[in-house]
DNA sequence: ATTATTGTACTATAGAAACATAACATTAAT
DNA sequence: ATTAATGTTATGTTTCTATAGTACAATAAT
């Protein structure tokens, strides 16, 4: 289960902070394979917001095949599990880093400031 | 001096990403007082971004006293002094690690597995 | 079989964001 | 005085976001 929550000055799009919190969801195990998603209009009404963008959220994360749809049936987590290579395992995580930091240094946090903040989330 | 980034994937429009990175940028030191912003044109070619794009950054940011603009001379960090509250900071720290856990979650890589690579970083 | 629930599809409207392009206004350098 | 560099303003176009409203399609429950 996921406690949905929209903000409107954000700055993202509604249909992208759906999205970012089922994937984070998922990142996180409070979202697990198989579970199912509230109905697109029970989601809808919820964060008040229109059928479509909910829609549009759930669709493109089924293109993603992070979630798996049933018409007449509902939405449901997928079971999709990426693989990468050994070999390029190292560097993928490297890349990662580097664009991740790189970002964060250009508003202006530091090294130990990211260190912290996923050390804090880590223990939770 | 602050190293400019767009990232287009993350769902925040070009304008915004500019406007945060400088008032970040003020608030962690990068920025200093009276310091010589790029030029709207220099930053537009740098960015790959519309002139019109880094001007509407730019102006939003004078009406808000945080730059002072002189036509004909440049753009500068004002002497106003700009106090981020810590809940926006930190509020930004989260969301960008949050869409980067998310996005290493998704490769397989686990909290640790950044924290790691970080450090190995931080301390070269 | 019928009905309710679910996802899907389509049209139309409005505003925001970004772009291309062009011109204008002020300042500093020459 | 002229030129170059800077910020300013304007018009028009395209794409994205979100909305409202309507209808269709597949599944589950009765």
């Amino acid at each position: 289960m996921v406690q949905f929550i929209l903000d409107p000055k954000a700055g993202v799009p509604f249909y992208r902070q759906i999205i970012d919190q089922i994937k984070f969801g998922i990142a996180s195990g409070s979202l697990t394979a198989g579970e199912q998603l509230p109905t697109v209009r029970a989601l809808a009404v919820e964060l008040k917001v229109n059928l479509n963008t909910v829609t549009k959220a759930y669709k493109e994360l089924e293109i993603q095949n992070i979630l798996e749809t049933q018409q007449g049936t509902g939405t449901f987590i997928g079971k999709t599990v990426i693989k990468i290579p050994e070999k390029e395992r190292s560097k993928k995580l490297q890349d990662i880093c580097n664009e991740f930091s790189t970002i964060a240094f250009s508003y202006g946090f530091s090294a130990d400031d990211i260190i912290n903040e996923l050390q804090k989330k880590n223990r939770k």
